[in-house]
DNA sequence: CTGTTAGCGCCTTCAG
DNA sequence: CTGAAGGCGCTAACAG
């Protein structure tokens, strides 16, 4: 029986990636590492898989034992609090090229992502029609690349409309529901209700369905909400949930891609133009202020 | 910089686990995926993941470049359609041992995975205590071993009861929203809306909620529906979803530790006995005939 | 074209 | 106690 670790000793090249993602129980997550598992098999690859559960110690280890483990390369979804120096410390000694995943903590490694800016710019122009005075932005991990894209988007695109934005009231949280529904909960405290609630992503919007309804409250009828990722979960909602797509299986297979082409070629890999996404209109905002009201 | 590889091929033993799962966007996938690489971690040992997609050439593919990695045991949800002939054959030639996870197609594998009989008859008792007089059971992969257990629990636990309950009227389906929605839709189409429709898993349940939509009725007060599972989505659908808590989580871990186990002892790892399931009761059910009409 | 051999990086053994 | 050497399974290079 063939053992390929003899291979690989003997030719340089273990047919091995790496991954290291945060919590894949969203299923945003679930489909990047699907799609970067797809370009790993297609190419012959096989894939080293570790959960950093946002931990950058937990990480870190993954991040070395792959290493020795001869990944051929790593594919990161950087954890909140990682560090550029220490990653280059843990991936340099073995001069292991990196793409980061949906995050970017530093442009000396390859990244790919979807483009939060636009996407952000879509939401906003989508809410500014519907005649709103103002919205906030609920959740999301504070300092993220992608949730600090997703702020300056909002912030360009509501510019020159009616409608108030204003990226400090936007409250941070982990990217899950329950933690969505308490940032939610915490924005209500401080004041009165939004009119309209941009959530970091769809799972923080669930939880903000749920919150809104302890309130008294019907998403879609009595509070717009719109949200980031358009998980297939998204338009099966009561009321289906109004999101930008932003293709977490497109971006996982081009991270893989770019990262099998840098080992290919051997050219370090860089970062990659950010993906188009596409808004979907659905009820959750396209019913707002047009219900008959109880 | 330290070679893993090399050192395995001297000392023999890779530190590295194999886990071949179907398709992890949903998140009880997600979670026994991620409880199998927590035992894993734990013990210092790295998880070559593939996914399946319950596609048996897929997985066959997976597990056995997984063999030639010197994985050192495998943790396997088997697809559809796996057969018991086969798997030995890819999996002898190493004498690479197999816990088998949630679904079982032999005993002579190792096995972890939920109490399904039970957990089955758990919702039989509770629909009973309703008062309603019948039952349908949708969707699920069709010959999967956790289905028939199902099905079988569902049958002893309706014994007895005033519930009408035919497992040969259940509709099988891919276990996702999706397919679940069509599977439900095809029941009603050959007669008439159930008073009660079971839910093959919490995915599916999300699937019958948006299809009741379409059909103008409203889950939990025209019709209960109760579902295996109770992921964290369950609580926070509207209506909250009754389901029963299978622990994926902590199946995966006693899967990861069960094979770890075997590794260590030499000894082959064989069936575990069934992880005890919990009832979670929610207003899909609680709230049936029991709430205002209008 | 088939057969032999050296050496990849590590661990273990055995000698000094 | 420190240091040199052999061999794990494979592939590439070279000899016959």
């Amino acid at each position: 029986m063939y053992n390929r670790h003899a291979a690989g000793l003997r030719r340089k090249g273990s047919k091995t990636l790496g991954l290291v993602v945060t919590d894949i129980r969203n299923p945003y997550f679930a489909d990047l590492a699907m799609g970067v598992e797809e370009a790993a098999a297609d190419a012959g690859y096989t894939l080293l898989v570790g959960y950093s559960r946002d931990d950058v110690e937990q990480q870190n280890k993954h991040l070395a034992t792959m290493v020795e483990q001869q990944a051929e390369g790593i594919v990161l979804l950087p954890a909140i609090g990682s560090e550029k120096e220490q990653l280059s410390r843990i991936v340099d000694r073995g001069k292991v090229p990196v793409v980061q995943l949906a995050r970017s903590i530093s442009p000396e490694f390859g990244y790919v992502g979807a483009d939060n800016r636009q996407a952000a710019r879509l939401i906003a122009e989508h809410v500014a029609a519907l005649g709103a005075s103002a919205a906030v932005l609920i959740g999301g991990p504070a300092g993220s690349s992608a949730r600090e894209d997703r702020l300056a988007g909002l912030a360009e695109g509501f510019a020159g409309t009616p409608v108030r934005f204003d990226p400090s009231q936007a409250v941070p949280s982990r990217n899950n529901p329950h933690d969505g529904a308490d940032a939610f909960a915490s924005a209500v405290d401080r004041g009165t209700v939004p009119e309209v609630v941009l959530a970091y992503s769809d799972a923080v919007a669930i939880g903000i369905y749920a919150r809104l309804r302890r309130l008294g409250l019907e998403p879609g009828r009595d509070v717009a909400v719109a949200s980031f990722d358009d998980v297939p979960l998204a338009e099966l909602l009561q009321p289906p949930l109004t999101s930008v797509a932003t293709h977490p299986r497109q971006v996982g297979r081009d991270a893989g891609l770019s990262l099998l082409d840098s080992i290919a070629t051997g050219v370090p890999p860089a970062p990659s133009p950010p993906l188009a996404t596409s808004l979907r209109i659905r009820a959750s905002t396209a019913s707002w202020r047009t219900s008959i009201r109880h």
